[in-house]
DNA sequence: TTGCAAACTGAACGAATGGTCGGTTAGTAA
DNA sequence: TTACTAACCGACCATTCGTTCAGTTTGCAA
């Protein structure tokens, strides 16, 4: 039930899905839903949970916490990486809240919360010498999640293309871009 | 007027803003906003066009049209960063189009040709032997304005990063992870 | 067969939506 | 002053919105 939600909610936006059309994608009446969930808001908030909760665990797992910041940042890159394919259709969603409700705003308070997180690699990693200093921490950060966040996009495991094979193309393509040479 | 139309629909998203948000925003009742404009998909429509337009505009400045292709590929991706950076509220509006009405499935028609333009000339400088042939072109590609897309989401010329600057950092890091070395 | 709970329906609710319309105001050129 | 027009207002319309609720169906254990 989750699952088609959300796909609707993908396909058609959030705001733009009404009741009426989750209730067809389900194939049940409007009121049968509420028999399942508390209503509209509770689905998106189930949702971004989900997205929420796999990335914060990537960031508490061993290889982002230990070694030296250039390394635990591409764990974490991987990490996301592997995260938004496992679970792409509610990191989709997080990606495109816009905050018009509580829900929402608490989505993106803890989003903020997960940007800082990647920023502070990026800050050690430049301390350690191993990104390039002559690009601001904070840019760099940005270009790199920016690039990870825009597979939402475009990217369908089903093709094919693994989220390993994604992840390396990805590292390689972005860290040679930063990485001290 | 499509100035603050915009800037509400950025902030709400297009499907979140009703009519009477705008009009609180302009300082004016609902009634008078249909006096200058036809209605509320009026204000979208003019506004992806104009991010459009100018998008497409770059495809055809010299620098887009000749030359070897990484160059063109380099001049089109500043380009893009001078466009987003000029209009970016409609660029923020257009990239986050769903494809709800008519108007919405032209403008992301129109930005698949545009996403065509560029994965040819990645395709083509493979074939000219300047970019990395051991990653897919489509998949380059679509890495490159990911991350140039990604920009809407905090980029604000008001805090002093000009889009020159920008672009040079977004194509020193870019092109270094795709360039052949 | 009965009993019961989970799943679901259909009709309805008040609120909000995008849009319309007849009339009023403000500015300006003759 | 008059005449005209662009700009605007307030009340209203039909429709759709998310949600509620009393009642019905379905599936299954006893």
């Amino acid at each position: 039930m989750l699952r088609v939600a959300v796909a609707v909610f993908n396909e058609r936006g959030y705001d733009g899905t009404s009741m009426e059309d989750l209730a067809r994608a389900l194939g049940v009446t409007k009121s049968a839903i509420y028999h399942h969930v508390a209503g509209k808001e509770d689905l998106l908030r189930q949702s971004l949970d989900r997205a929420l909760d796999a990335l914060f665990a990537v960031t508490e797992e061993p290889g982002a916490t230990t070694g030296p910041a250039i390394d635990r940042l591409e764990y974490v890159l991987r990490g996301s990486v592997r995260v938004l394919a496992d679970e792409l259709p509610h990191v989709t969603l997080l990606l495109r809240v816009r905050g018009n409700t509580g829900v929402e705003r608490q989505a993106l308070e803890r989003r903020r919360a997960f940007d800082r997180f990647v920023g502070e690699l990026v800050r050690e990693g430049v301390g350690e010498g191993d990104i390039r200093p002559d690009i601001d921490p904070v840019l760099a950060s940005r270009l790199l999640f920016g690039t990870v966040n825009s597979l939402v996009e475009w990217y369908r495991p089903e093709r094919g293309l693994t989220a390993d094979q994604l992840a390396d193309t990805l590292a390689a393509v972005a860290f040679t871009g930063i990485r001290t040479r």
